[in-house]
RNA sequence: GCCGAAGUGGUGGAAUUGGUAGACACGCUAGACUUAGGAUCUAGUACCGCGAGGUGUGGAGGUUCAAGUCCUCUCUUCGGUACCA
């Protein structure tokens, strides 16, 4: 009874079991009901972290509990392969994009192998692999032709010095992370895709997400931003043109006192031209092309603007106003362009302030007398209409829609709806991505490459630039085309690649037929297999990468090549990963095995002693090196134990906080199970598990254990089946757990030996997705054969649920003071009885007359005396 | 800034529709076994108080017989914010 439970040599044992025995290989099975988990593909970083680890164990257990349920389950996993990260990394080690990740996906491939995890392998892809991007750029020209896609300029960071496009990361105080340069916006044409178009449907049908946590339908509804509200036209003074303004409030129109183009307008250049405004806006737009337009980053610099020198006309007032460029307008949203009311609008009357601009009251509340000289904040809500001619005390709900029709006959105005979403821009100036199908002919323009020239390799035998652009520019044999339409020699190749979120957003349809070469998914697989029943991932995928996907399956859906527009029913956003920080005054960040207890028990550092201060629990990340390797966990203590911690530290949608005690618990708890199990096997020979009622048991004790036993299979299998929580499953497995370890099986009679057994045998198949190997090697030590994965996930019996008494918790005034035991049948009369007869309640209601008595049965019989 | 979450013992966390706050685990304390233990087993462990008892779910109010749970306000931390994935 010494011997523990030996994790390097059970699991590989198990894991070429299921190899050589192809247990997770799964193919389309009409007679059977299908089942498609997906946990989101990793960027191929180099090492499985602990974050994927918890991912991945969540999908797994899932997986395994749904085979034992009789489902066919299709558990595949792939990489997302092409991203920046490749090319930092090929800079940094003089390495090549390609072999960084190759290598990377072999060891991280391996890693994942040792975790035990169910994948069918055999469906594995990498987006950065031709087989994948062909289908990719096929669907392009597809979208192409549909005018699904298009190209318009837009602005990208630019570090002049290093002659590269900057993602935002990259982009520090708006510097460049690499020479410090100061970061211009650069106007560059680009590709979108018109994710627009499906605003609407999308919107929609985030509620018809049932099984997707509120929360993110809510971000993503708020971050497609439908708004109601008017278009309306304000003719420039002295011009025919008209500026276009998108708002919501078209009842404040008459206070309209000035007008704010976005930097970027097309018009600021031509209204400022020739006035003696023309030096100063230049100055202005320059100075705003340094500035981050982000949202986040708008938010860092104060709103200022300069005059354009221009004047248009309020349509209402027939006023002269003067238009301004200010920073805070994005040429993004709505028109680029907004009319500014400052007495109902914040950053308005902010920048009227600074400006010396009128600000004219057209909204006030009953009772308010707002004057635009005095008052220290805009008005936002609703009132009634001043100042505004005809209309004056109209209500200003009201007044929406009655200004707007006004407007709208005279010619100035029409409802309009508008949405934040903008189209999406795929077009990145880099190296590793997937190539652009089109070629720039001088003579014909934009030219699709022919469907049969596809795919468009990336070469691989180019070398990136050390500060980080794209070679493909310079890459003769790539970026000189003949130009499909008129043969011309000297047309150019799209030398963008796409954005990364483009292989992210269908890949779960290339894992139904990943080998298929005659279209981007089998339709007869996608047609089994898809949509994904349960998606798994992080939370900060919330509002892209899924709205990207939804938006794909509805452009395929459009093109008639499959038959559903959502792709994930059912959606898990599971949290981080976290610890805490360590920092020595001397060395920075300390990794944790940097950081030892010394005989005072104090942290030091490893390298010169000095104290450590311990800091926030935060996001593992290696820039913090508050990381955990789970090759040391893997290696320590084996991928059950590991499994096991990730799933009972916390339930999946919350963050994680990673503690080594809690792993050793994790490790106490498998080796309680193994001990007990290993005990029982030398203890109780010759017996088979009870399967009756618990009423046909004798003894009182048997008959406890078997209700425990029952009502933990219905614990386990709720707590997974309903809501994940794995952790409260878990528990629940150590209470039964605790509770064998009371019984002294020496003198357990035959009665007993049977119920124990039953217990035994349905905690192996509990925790059996849990800890795969380690189930596996006890079910085969208690003479069963095959793989616990065949077995059939347990059942409990509803007659034996329930003990034959009940507690009743007896409160006076909502405050516990007594319980009692009781006959679980009794009735409600008898209850008060017994509660109003109790010695401890007694003296709390003393001589009073209790007004009210509550009696609760639902879940805990509760009685609540009020006196 | 905007959008979305989360705050419960020394720690991670548990608590259908409002109904015994702290399951389960870590840590700690004591005991047992042991040549030894960082193994294992048993017991105890929210806080204050000698006690009766009182107080407790980030903070302040409110609704209710009853609030961790519902409502209002507020503080802190985290995620996303369109080129990190």
């Amino acid at each position: 009874m010494e011997e523990r439970y030996h994790p390097e040599l059970v699991e590989p044992k198990w894991q070429a079991y299921w190899k050589e025995n192809q247990l997770f290989k799964v193919t389309e099975n009409p007679l059977k009901e299908k089942y498609y988990l997906l946990e989101m593909f990793p960027y191929p970083s180099g090492k499985i972290h602990i974050g994927h680890v918890r991912n991945y164990t969540i999908g797994d257990v899932v997986v395994r509990y749904k085979r034992m349920k009789g489902f066919n389950v299709l558990h595949p996993m792939g990489w997302d392969a092409f991203g920046m990260p490749a090319e930092n990394a090929a800079i940094d080690n003089n390495t090549h994009p390609a072999a960084w990740t190759y290598e990377n996906i072999s060891s991280m491939r391996e890693q994942l192998k040792k975790m035990g995890f169910s994948y069918d392998w055999d469906r594995e892809i990498a987006t950065c692999r031709p087989e994948y991007y062909k289908w990719e750029q096929w669907l392009f020209l597809k979208m192409l032709e549909k005018k699904m896609a298009y190209r318009k300029e837009s602005y990208v960071n630019w570090c002049e010095k290093c002659q590269t496009v900057l993602a935002n990361e990259q982009v520090e105080q708006d510097k460049c992370w690499r020479c410090s340069q100061t970061v211009q916006q650069k106007k560059l044409w680009q590709w979108f895709f018109k994710i627009t178009d499906y605003a609407q449907d999308l919107l929609v049908h985030c509620d018809k997400l049932p099984g997707w946590p509120d929360k993110v339908t809510v971000m993503q509804k708020n971050w497609i931003g439908r708004s109601v509200g008017s278009e309306l036209k304000f003719k420039i003074h002295g011009q025919e043109n008209n500026i276009e303004v998108f708002t919501t409030r078209p009842d404040t129109v008459f206070g309209a006192t000035f007008m704010c183009l976005a930097p970027e307008h097309p018009l600021v250049e031509s209204l400022s031209k020739g006035t003696e405004k023309q030096d100063e806006v230049a100055a202005f737009v320059q100075k705003v092309s340094t500035q981050e337009r982000s949202a986040e980053g708008l938010e860092k610099y104060e709103k200022e603007g300069v005059f354009t020198g221009a004047f248009c006309i309020n349509p209402a007032t027939g006023e002269k106003i003067p238009v301004y460029t200010a920073n805070f307008v994005l040429m993004g949203y709505g028109t680029g362009a907004i009319m500014s009311v400052p007495a109902g609008d914040q950053r308005d009357f902010d920048f009227a302030r600074k400006y010396g601009l009128e600000i004219r009251v057209v909204v006030q509340p009953k009772g308010e007398l707002f004057d635009g000289n005095t008052m220290d904040q805009a008005y936002t809500g609703e009132g009634f209409l001043v100042n505004s001619s005809e209309f004056n005390g109209l209500e200003s709900a009201k007044a929406i829609d009655v200004i707007t029709d006004w407007l709208e006959k005279k010619g100035r105005g029409k409802k309009a709806v508008s949405y934040r979403l903008r189209d999406w821009g795929i077009s990145r100036q880099r190296y590793w991505g997937a190539p652009i199908p089109v070629v720039h002919c001088p003579d014909c323009g934009v030219v699709p490459v022919p469907e049969t020239d596809l795919p468009i390799r990336l070469p691989e035998d180019a070398n990136l630039l050390e500060k980080g652009g794209s070679p493909l520019p310079y890459l003769d044999s790539f970026a000189k085309a003949f130009c499909p339409e008129c043969g011309r020699k000297d047309a150019k190749r799209d030398t963008d690649t796409m954005d990364t979120f483009v292989e992210s957003s269908w890949y779960y349809l290339r894992y139904c037929s990943p080998r298929y070469d005659e279209g981007m998914f089998d339709p007869k697989a996608v047609k089994y297999w898809a949509p994904v029943d349960q998606y798994i991932g992080g939370v900060e995928h919330a509002v892209l990468h899924l709205l990207y996907s939804r938006y794909f399956m509805r452009v395929l859906h459009t093109l008639g090549m499959i038959d559903f527009k959502e792709p994930f029913t059912r959606l898990l956003t599971q949290g981080m990963v976290c610890k805490e920080t360590m920092t020595c005054p001397d060395h920075g960040y300390l990794f944790p095995e940097e950081a030892l207890k010394d005989d005072k028990g104090s942290l030091v550092c490893t390298k010169c002693n000095k104290d450590v201060a311990v800091g926030r629990v935060i996001k593992m990340s290696k820039s913090k090196k508050n990381v955990v390797d789970p090759n040391e966990l893997l290696e320590k203590y084996g991928a059950d134990v590991t499994r096991l911690f990730c799933l009972f530290a916390a339930p999946p949608e919350r963050d994680l906080e990673w503690s080594e005690d809690g792993v050793e618990g994790s490790n106490r708890f498998v080796n309680r199970v193994w001990r007990l199990a290993l005990e029982c096997l030398e203890k109780i020979d010759g017996f088979k598990p009870f399967t009756g009622a618990a009423s046909d048991l004798s003894s009182e004790q048997a008959k406890a254990l078997y209700i425990k036993a029952n009502q933990t299979i219905q614990k386990v299998t709720d707590d997974i089946d309903k809501s994940f929580h794995f952790n409260t499953a878990i528990s629940a497995v150590m209470e039964l757990v605790n509770v064998l370890y009371t019984i002294d099986l020496d003198s357990a009679d035959a009665e007993m030996k049977k119920v124990i057994l039953f217990s035994l045998e349905n905690i192996l198949l509990l925790l059996s997705p849990i800890l795969p190997h380690f189930c596996e090697e006890l079910f085969e030590k208690f003479g069963k054969t095959g793989s616990i994965l065949e077995q059939s996930w347990p059942e409990y019996r509803k007659d034996s649920l329930k003990t034959d008494e009940i507690i009743v918790v007896v409160q006076v005034n909502g405050k516990l003071r007594s319980k009692f035991t009781i006959d679980a049948g009794i009735g409600e009369a008898v209850i008060k009885e017994t509660a109003l007869a109790d010695e401890k309640i007694k003296k709390y209601i003393g001589d009073k007359e209790p007004k009210k008595i509550i009696v609760i049965r639902k879940k805990q019989t509760l009685i609540n005396i009020v006196v």
